[in-house]
This record gives C-alpha cells, structure tokens and sequence, in this order.
DNA sequence: ATTTTTGCAAATGATTTGCAGTCCC
DNA sequence: GGGACTGCAAATCATTTGCAAAAAT
C-alpha cells in the first residue's frame, strides 16, 4: 500500500470524505520534495482553489499527517510527519530538512519542570547550521 | 541608571540616532507586560507610524534587545530579552512566558553533531505548559 | 550639511471567511 | 437526501516598501 493509500485510508476512518480536491492535495504532497509551501502545492495541483489547500493543511496537520516547518526568516513550509513527535534540522544553505527524534530533550523537559512550577506539555524545537554539502561546498 | 538609559545608550554606542519615535516605542516596551504585539506597541505610542514600529522592533532584533516569542496558534509577540540566547516556557492558559537558559541544550546538540553530517549554527525552542497558577486552578 | 529616520499610503503576501453550489456517503 | 466540502471573490491581518518631508548628528 502507497504513502498516498495510507493518508487516504487515515482520512477516511476519522470520518473525513476523500473528495477530488483532498486526493489532488495529497497527491501533490507526495511528490513534493521534503518541504514545501502552499504555493507549492497549489502548483503542482493549480484546479484545487486556494481556501481549500488552507483548508485541507490544517486539517492534514490535526491528523498529524503534515507538521510546519519554521525557517529561520520566519517563513512557515509544512512536511509529512513521519513517527509522530519529532524536531527539525535544517540547513541554512539549501534548505533541506532532517527528522530527529533521538535525542533526549526529554531530561532536559525533566530538569525544567523540576526547577519550575511549570507542568510542562509540549514543546517545539528547531535547529539550524549547515549540511555536509553545503559546510564542505564553501 | 533605568532599564530605558540603557537601552538607549545601547542604540547609540552603535551608531543609531536617538529620535523621538524610538524613545517613544522603547518607553513602551519598558511598561509592556512580559510580552507584547507590535500591535500593543501602537496602542501605547499611538503617534508613532506603524512602519516605524516595525523597523524599530526589527533593529532591536538585531541588537538582541528583543526577541520572538512564539505563541502555539502562530501568533508573534516580542518580549525584551535579558541575557542573550535563552529560550521560552509558556504557559496555555495565561501566555505567561518564563526565560531559562540554565538547562543543557548544548550537550543534545553536540549529540545531534555527532549523529549527523550537520555543522550546528543555531537552534530555536519553545516548550509548553501551564504555569503553577493555572494547573492549580482547575 | 549630510545622512538617517519618519509617517503616510499604497503594495504585498499569507490566510480566512461567507456563501451558493457541488459532491460524497 | 443531507451534511460535508468546494471554489470563488471579498475581507482580513501582518508586514514591507517608496518617497518626500523632518529630525538628528
């Protein structure tokens, strides 16, 4: 079963219609490269009207379908999710983006909720420097 | 010698000029709750142009007077930062925002180095919560 | 005197909304 | 059939820009 047969499905049994529009939408995303923005989307799929990309982006990301992005210029792109909960890294140079889940920000959580009175929930984590290609590549 | 004083003396150690709009946006960032909107900005210095607030909050970027907060809905508000690099625990319910920068970070990059071909430059975070008075009152 | 800075208004860009019609289930 | 979904165009919101006038050094 295909990436795309899986988002379908997951819409689906939440209830949610598959709809012309919605399979042009997640056909885009699939193809699309690592990260993307609504305009890129509606690029590859110009008959889908612009409310409804918006439309379906949120909803995609209540599912945990897509995930945003945040570039360091403040501007927002989205990717699929992959594993649920994850942090990006991304490269200042040519913008690609890697998952990471790895690592322990967990005890640092820990910590923080130790030495405050915060009941901590949830987090957003962002990291920026350069890929090899483009640390090597000066 | 008052938080403002310095601030000012700040702008022009680095050669900006001390006009009367920027008095007027710093005197407001000085009396601004923890954190604010360029909107609240306006409301506080209401003979100050809109763009002009913009462009001062941007210079106060630059010279890391203030920083980004970044709400969870998206929304951007500034707060006057203290310390240099430092990051946001936020709380759902009132917006209140507490720095810290005492937890390790560092070692989670260095990991992250490690792990990856990435050369590290930056990294932005933003955890969420509810602060004590708000997980209390249930 | 020179250069920076400002306010205005218009331009831009991103996202949202109202609504009448269309399409899934 | 009926509610969910769509496209369109207009509305909204945040931010930027060009420019001539005003202010700071």
């Amino acid at each position: 079963m295909s990436d795309l047969d899986l988002i379908t499905r997951r819409l689906g049994l939440r209830g949610h219609r598959i709809t012309g529009s919605r399979k042009r939408v997640l056909q885009a995303l699939v193809e699309a490269p690592a990260h993307f923005t609504v305009e890129d989307v509606l690029r590859q799929a110009p008959d889908v009207g612009r409310a409804t990309v918006f439309r379906t982006m949120k909803l995609l990301q209540d599912l945990n379908i897509v995930c945003r992005v945040l570039l360091e210029d403040g501007s927002l792109h989205y990717r699929l999710s992959t594993r649920g909960h994850h942090h990006h890294l991304v490269c200042r140079d040519c913008g690609q983006v890697e998952d990471f889940s790895t690592c322990d920000v967990s005890s640092l959580l820990e910590e923080l909720s130790r030495n405050t009175d915060y009941q901590i929930e949830d987090h957003w984590l962002e990291v920026y420097g350069r890929c090899s290609s483009c640390s090597t590549a000066v």
